[in-house]
DNA sequence: TTGTACGCGTTATCAT
DNA sequence: ATGATAACGCGTACAA
């Protein structure tokens, strides 16, 4: 049996208006009614019914979040972080799977907006225009998280890929490499993608290294599988090169692997530098150097930014989280330089 | 602007309960008058409040999943098969994190219960009680996954334990091993704990091979650093075994980067078998031969067994998945033995 | 301090 | 084939 507020009221001989005002601590009632009201309340194990609440003050305490993937690495971290702070703002959150299908992203759009949710996460992947029409078109407050977006004006929190990858490189250069490789996602990808290799290209610019665009080489996204094959690639295309930047741990972990098979010794024979710390960069062997992206934090960030526009807040910004290089053991000094 | 079920009676010159009917195909109109509401709908781009249609339909299309941790690497499968059957039929999952604390499980419970979720699904971990008694209470349909209770009568989906392990130590002592070690988790946890021993155990026994307590290092857990800690006591103490047996597989990636910094060599000085397979696995070096739990069809087993009961059948069944070793290059085989 | 009654957006029952 | 209208469980203006 699940009690109704009416339940309460009538055992407890008051109105449902008073037990209303107890549940939502308004003023409007004695000690004495109170205490009667509460004990009843214990008594029945009364739970006043959120969906009744929702349809009426139209807050639902409850936020949508959309990955592409759930099973991947990045995922579980982000969530972990905004569930979090979901949590402490008394609100749960619906975790959806998009599989990067625009149908199906779009579907959960409607669904999620049926629902009513409060206010939408969108993660790690490019916002297309079709979603952001519908989200402004049904009026929610969104932050993009692990992602942001060029064409459309909603705020993010995510670390400067640029700058990021430039300080893998850059780490890298210190430590006295010179012909750097990089094993990059899409060139296309404009949030992942691009701006690692242009934060790659910039480095070495800046310290005037060579750069051989072959020195790239592309996998189709960032997973492990792909890694494997892009340093088979570009080991055996060119041997001489010492260090590699990859653009994510599954990449360099992927390098690793192969380098193995391959007989290569890492960090001896090559150096490699990932990107993302995921809890593999510390499992690998050798443990991984790597630039890290506070995922956890990241999603607790996002999380607080969509509750203060929530609240209507004006002052909604951007974040960029700063990253941070860890150094581990993937990487071996060469004849080390002052820069 | 979000439109109602009255703005679309309006403009389509009908009462809400045609739109009603078209909404639910439920019969009760022409074709005439469907096709202009449909038009209306389309044009106003009106989207059926869930809230209200929760309300009076007492089944809000959500369900609760509750993890011990969100990012740990096992969570991720599980999630992402329990949401493909959730989308599949419908619904949407909120995923919660009681970090396996009593009160913030309790919590969750609550806010799962007022949110008036249709079912529950309650994974990893050792059902208290307490949680019992108030899913009871509140008499809602759960499931639980990757765990199994002795005490209360819910239905579960997990592999057999005490089984998989056999099956694990099986092989290696196939693989002509002898002096087998264990590194497990706590032989007080009656899920993950106890019955990985007793198939270690037990296969030592059928196999008349030397049983040595001492040959189990316990770990707190199941994580990558007790199992770095669990190898090198365990290879101190015991220099002569030559395989283990890992009660997962963060804890058999933790003792081969142990192996690694003690130079000791992975198979060829000593073997070893995880069990999950989880992602690192494969990405391990060398990439680790282990008995694997299908988490993904594990997750979607699950929210089958659970909207099965949603649907009022009565034929609601354990299930026990069945696991397998995958073979990959962490196990050596010495001169081997026809068994 | 307390109660009555309306409305939130639906579905469903009963008329017509 | 269609329309009024009473629920669903709650919050809140208004009245007392």
């Amino acid at each position: 049996m699940t009690y109704t507020i009416k339940d309460v009221a009538k055992r407890a001989n008051v109105s449902i208006a008073t037990v209303s005002r107890i549940l939502n601590n308004q003023p409007g009632y004695s000690e004495k009614t109170k205490a009667k009201v509460l004990e009843v309340i214990q008594e029945l194990g009364y739970q006043p019914n959120a969906v009744a609440r929702g349809l009426i003050n139209r807050r639902t305490h409850t936020i949508g979040i959309l990955f592409p993937s759930l099973s991947s690495l990045f995922t579980g971290k982000l969530l972990s972080g905004v569930e979090k702070i979901a949590h402490e703002k008394e609100s749960s959150v619906i975790a959806c799977h998009t599989q990067s299908q625009g149908l199906k992203t779009m579907k959960y759009l409607q669904m999620l907006n049926e629902k009513r949710i409060d206010g939408l996460i969108f993660t790690s992947e490019l916002l297309k225009e079709e979603y952001y029409e519908y989200i402004k078109k049904i009026d929610i407050p969104a932050v993009l998280l692990a992602t942001e977006s060029f064409a459309f004006p909603l705020p993010y929190v995510k670390v400067n890929d640029h700058h990021a990858a430039y300080s893998a490189v850059q780490y890298l250069i210190k430590k006295g490499h010179t012909k750097i490789g990089m094993i990059s996602g899409l060139p296309t990808d404009p949030i992942a993608g691009k701006p690692r290799i242009q934060g790659y290209l910039q480095a070495l610019e800046d310290y005037q290294l060579e750069v051989n665009k072959d020195y790239i080489a592309r996998g189709d996204g960032f997973k492990f599988g792909e890694g494997k094959a892009a340093f088979k690639q570009i080991m055996t295309q060119f041997p001489d090169i010492t260090a590699i930047f990859c653009a994510s741990d599954e990449l360099a972990v992927g390098a690793i692997s192969q380098a193995y098979e391959m007989g290569i010794r890492i960090p001896d024979d090559v150096s490699i530098i990932g990107y993302d710390n995921l809890q593999i960069a510390e499992m690998s062997v050798p443990p991984l150097t790597t630039v890290a992206q506070p995922l956890e934090k990241m999603g607790e960030t996002a999380t607080h930014l969509l509750f203060k526009m929530l609240e209507g807040s004006n002052d909604v910004e951007n974040k960029i989280i700063s990253h941070q290089i860890i150094e581990r053991e993937s990487v071996k000094a060469l004849e080390t330089r002052d820069l």
